[in-house]
RNA sequence: UGCCCGAUAGUGUAAUUGGCAACACGACAGAUUCUGACUCUGUUAUUCUAGGUUCAAGUCCUAGUCGGGCAGCCA
């Protein structure tokens, strides 16, 4: 899917306009960097940000930092720093240079005294609301500050205080003097400090004021030498700040490009409704395999690659767009397909007995081994060995007592292929007091060995099975979308995102399945053949797995026995 | 009723930058199949509206419509 035909790879209009600063000599390297608020984890958004920001260095052979924008005390823990990185790297990128915009505090602090100096900065005294007030509106122009036309002197005094710490948390901040009537409220006197006592999860109580995004951003892009500083959308207004600062310290100057988000039905995607699913549990933490954080996602068992071909496959543009879930099932399906080792497993057992397998001279049922391709689209991952008997257990769903020609599973006086095994017939069932099928019956055509099969028997189904005495039982959790809607985000009046929360998001249950599958590695996926891929859990225990299910497969009969109701 | 941005099959993205509107996914039909998976074949359907420039407009211009963003001492 990511694979392009050889040829002319369409180029999307950031590469465009990369070409373009090159060919015209505006920047003679490509650098970016990946710009993270250490108050969260990481999700799937993150990650279509993160493979054009890694992979444009890649592809221009340039360079790409990590660098977290902590000027928010208040929110940021290293916590969420471990965690970003942990994600980068998993995700497969590895950054040039590790950087914190905290690391920049002093530099930034001397820029702002620059400023000043030059006219462009002043300490003002305006409260939070009186600074709401003196804005204007969307409409309406806003009014100068009274402190606007401060001394040089003064402003200099003050900040410096400010600094110090000789005034009170939100006493006084320092603003960029620009014009308070720019159409562009970003322009009108933004904030550049604010006065903060909060312990910093890097440089403690060192610093008692801090630096607003706007102020911190660009000049850390402009120290680290960036050339394309790519952003969301929402930024787009914020450009003639981030140009004007630039412009007006006589630095150097990184573009700023901005791309749309990446929204995904059924998905929340804003950190705050994240942190709420977190706190007050409805989720287990942030990697609980529903979430659509990229730890969630690990757990859960998709792979990085998987997630790369996804972000690809996606695309990049400037409108808001929603992308279907199926595409990122698709994606996950499309990798393991290619990778995942296959396995019998039975969610939902029906017994089945094969009335003429051969006993030994003991009496006991014989065992024989059957050898399984492991992987059809792989074959150098060989064989495996599944034990099977007389006596097994297949899917309820597989067997019907009668059924439209168009079941090809198994029915009474039907035959069927078990998977890696022989051709059954089915002759007989056995029923409880209810009339329900408890058993089944068949008879086993040793002539149709899997393998070895000469006898040219044709048959139109094949199911999976376990057998009985081999079986191991484990822990499976089905999970499936964790909302009902699509766009959890826009709810009706009265409700929030967490109405819409699936209650059938996790079903446990419990599965036999052959024994095999007892030693595979937690976060290896494999395929459940004809069910889905899952993917061990780290609740798994030694001999005691626990399995995720990631995707599962497409379903052809499904829709098709759904659309009969 | 300010400023900025956007609009191409159902969804998402292309269109050699003014030159035959295409690709992927979906849906539908079929082939194949020891996974109703995978794979393969076919079908379906697209330039927001109205003007203008031009031999030629998805692309340029004007106006409108609709959608998104912006009034944190958040990022």
């Amino acid at each position: 899917m990511t694979d392009l035909p050889a040829g002319r790879v369409p180029k999307h209009f950031i590469e465009q306009a990369i070409d373009a600063d090159l060919a015209t000599g505006r920047f003679s390297q490509v650098a970016t960097r990946f710009p993270p608020e250490p108050n969260g984890y990481l999700h799937i958004g993150h990650a279509k940000s993160i493979c054009l920001n890694f992979g444009l260095a890649q592809k221009y052979a340039g360079t790409c930092n990590l660098r977290f924008d902590d000027t928010n005390p208040a929110k940021e823990e290293t916590e969420y720093v471990e965690s970003i990185m942990e994600d980068v790297r998993w995700l497969g990128f590895q950054w040039d240079r590790l950087h914190y915009a905290s690391d920049y505090f002093e530099q930034l602090y001397d820029w702002a005294e620059q400023l000043i100096l030059a006219g462009k900065a002043y300490v003002c005294d305006l409260t939070g609301d009186q600074t709401r007030q003196y804005r204007g509106t969307l409409t309406e122009p806003g009014q100068d500050s009274p402190y606007r036309d401060r001394g040089v002197q003064e402003n200099l005094e003050l900040f410096r205080g400010m600094r110090a710490g000789q005034y009170a948390d939100g006493l006084r901040t320092l603003r960029a003097k620009i014009d308070m009537a720019s159409p562009n409220l970003n322009l009108r006197d933004p904030v550049m400090y604010r006065i903060l006592r909060a312990t910093h999860h890097r440089t403690g109580d060192t610093w008692c004021i801090y630096p607003m995004y706007d102020w911190a951003h660009g000049q850390s892009d402009s120290l680290e030498k960036i050339s394309f500083s790519i952003c969301t959308l929402e930024f787009e207004n914020h450009r003639p700040l981030y140009d004007w600062f630039c412009l007006n310290l006589g630095i150097h100057h990184p573009r700023q490009i901005e791309f749309a988000r990446l929204n995904v039905t059924y998905m929340v995607m804003s950190k705050r409704k994240l942190l709420q699913l977190v706190k007050e549990k409805h989720v287990s933490g942030w990697d609980d395999p529903r979430m659509p954080t990229i730890s969630g996602l690990r757990r859960r068992g998709y792979t990085p690659e998987s997630l790369r071909n996804f972000c690809a496959d996606v695309g990049m543009a400037k409108f808001n767009s929603t992308i279907d879930i199926v595409r990122l099932e698709n994606a996950v399906r499309e990798h393991l397909n290619r990778v995942a080792p296959r396995y019998l497993a039975v969610l939902d057992p029906l017994k089945l007995t094969i009335t003429n397998w051969p006993k030994n001279p003991d009496g006991s049922a014989e065992v024989q081994l059957s050898h399984a391709v492991s992987n059809p689209e792989s074959p150098e991952a060989g064989l495996r060995d599944v034990p099977m008997t007389g006596s097994l257990l297949i899917e309820r769903d597989d067997f019907r007592e009668q059924a439209p020609s168009k079941f090809f599973r198994l029915k009474l006086g039907g035959a069927v292929r078990l998977r890696a095994g022989y051709i059954i017939d089915c002759h007989d069932v056995v029923k409880d007091a209810d009339g329900k099928v408890i058993e089944v019956l068949c008879t086993y055509d040793p002539s149709t060995k899997s393998g070895e099969d000469l006898s040219g028997r044709k048959v139109k189904g094949t199911i999976h099975w376990v057998s009985a005495a081999h079986a191991a039982q484990v822990e499976v959790r089905n999970y499936d979308r964790l909302f009902t809607v699509e766009n959890p985000e826009s709810t009706e009046a009265g409700k929030t995102f967490l109405d819409y929360f699936n209650p059938d998001s996790l079903r446990v249950t419990t599965a036999w399945v052959e024994p095999a599958l007892l030693n595979v590695e937690v976060g290896q996926a494999v395929q459940f053949e004809r069910l889905g891929y899952y993917c061990p859990d780290p609740d798994s225990k030694p001999g005691q797995p626990v399995f995720n299910r990631i995707v599962p497969l497409r379903d052809t009969w499904g829709k098709i026995a759904s659309k009969e109701d």
